[in-house]
DNA sequence: ATCCGCCCTTGACTTTAGTCAAGGGATTAT
DNA sequence: ATAATCCCTTGACTAAAGTCAAGGGCGGAT
């Protein structure tokens, strides 16, 4: 492995937060079994079902973390930038093959770890453990939140409580960061039906969308479909 | 507390895999955190939103995991059983509130540990650790799963799925361990529809249903229509 | 034994969401 | 400038699943 790419790696370990309590020499172990690898937008990283050696986390750029029906409907489980780590699953959970397919949406610059290397660093360093154990069980509430939505709300419900947490920040405004197309995905529908669904708010008076901007006309009514409207 | 209880806790802690890795001295501080409780069949053990303090592991008995809407729907996430643990995510993701809600099925013996001394011993023993992690991991693999069900199959093809899964074991037949209510709720439907879904793989010559066991007459078909059909 | 309640099933209907087809608008390529 | 492509939207239709209502069967209680 080149020195300067060696020395990338280590300046990229360091950094993480994952990896605090690792002691140096920990960190050079570590540094040892990593590799920053490049893929240009639209690169597939691996699919559904591929033998699991490494997990990555992302240096820069965007990566869409999917599930696809064999008729070609896509749900979008993960939307990951930069400093998050991802496809650590089957690291720990025994079944040796990715849950789900992994593609870049932008350049990006991702380091793919040795899963064998850092479950044995996890072993030495509890701190590392519990960050992880962190991680996952934050996921494991985003996903009992997704499955909450796709099995109790409709398609109305699920945009108006998006349209709630993107707008968290500013007081009636909320910034869709995404096309149409791959918002449809991540609520578990389709385009047309979103647009439909965006169409309807609308005319209710209860948002007004401009291009990516959508301005929040009534967040109390908005509230209410997101927690009681179902069908 | 009465030493015949504490006795009893020691003793349960021992048996469980959790906790293989902990010295004598560390199993007797969690035996000091922990309680046993009793529930009676159809009592609530907490409601999603309820400060999370303990999490349990179920000496015996069944408990069920579910999500409500406010219309009454019901979605179960999970049925544990004898061994297994249950309710561990919010000691984990910083998020220290139930992310859903748990009702014994049966008359239930629990173990209730208190979170907080459980991440220190985390902190003190890295197979326990671990551990949890395998067990975040599969559950989070499952999730997935169950959002792959849910966004992407119609209830034909999660039913079809589930009959083969819990076929598994022997060739053709499928018992069904739980009311055809609760498997509804299991496979994000309704009762009304999963009797409808059963009649339709009756009909198409797939299945015999003959009460609670159901003989599996095309697996082929069978496994073409969990992998295929979406609609 | 009879009654009651619960579970499951069925039928008829409604609602929700997906399919298919078409078109507008913007951006990029030729 | 024009064409091609992609994204989004809309309309008309279809399919899937939920709602409401009714009834049968079984088991437990009186």
């Amino acid at each position: 492995m080149p020195d300067a790419q060696t020395t990338g790696v280590a300046d990229a370990l360091q950094k993480l937060a994952y990896f605090r309590g690792l002691s140096p020499d920990q960190i050079e172990r570590l540094t040892g079994c990593c590799a920053i690898r490049r893929h240009a937008a639209d690169e597939m990283i691996f699919q559904e079902g591929d033998a699991a050696m490494v997990f990555y986390i992302v240096l820069s750029g965007q990566v869409k973390i999917y599930k696809l029906s064999r008729e070609g409907k896509e749900f979008i489980l993960h939307l990951f930038g930069t400093g998050e780590i991802f496809a650590e699953v089957p690291i720990f959970s025994g079944i040796p093959v990715y849950p789900a397919s992994a593609v870049c949406l932008k350049d990006c610059e991702l380091l793919a770890i040795h899963g064998e290397e850092f479950r044995a660093l996890v072993h030495e360093s509890p701190d590392v453990g519990l960050h992880m154990l962190s991680v996952f069980a934050r996921r494991l509430h985003q996903f009992s939140h997704i499955i909450e939505d796709l099995s109790l709300r409709n398609v109305e419900s699920r945009l108006a409580r998006y349209l709630l947490s993107v707008s968290e920040n500013s007081p009636d405004k909320a910034l869709i960061r995404v096309q149409k197309k791959t918002l449809s995905a991540i609520l578990g529908t389709i385009p047309e039906t979103l647009s439909r669904t965006f169409r309807k708010l609308s005319d209710d008076g209860l948002i007004r969308v401009d291009g990516n901007a959508i301005r929040l006309l009534d967040r109390d009514t908005l509230g209410q479909l997101a927690d009681i409207e179902v069908s």
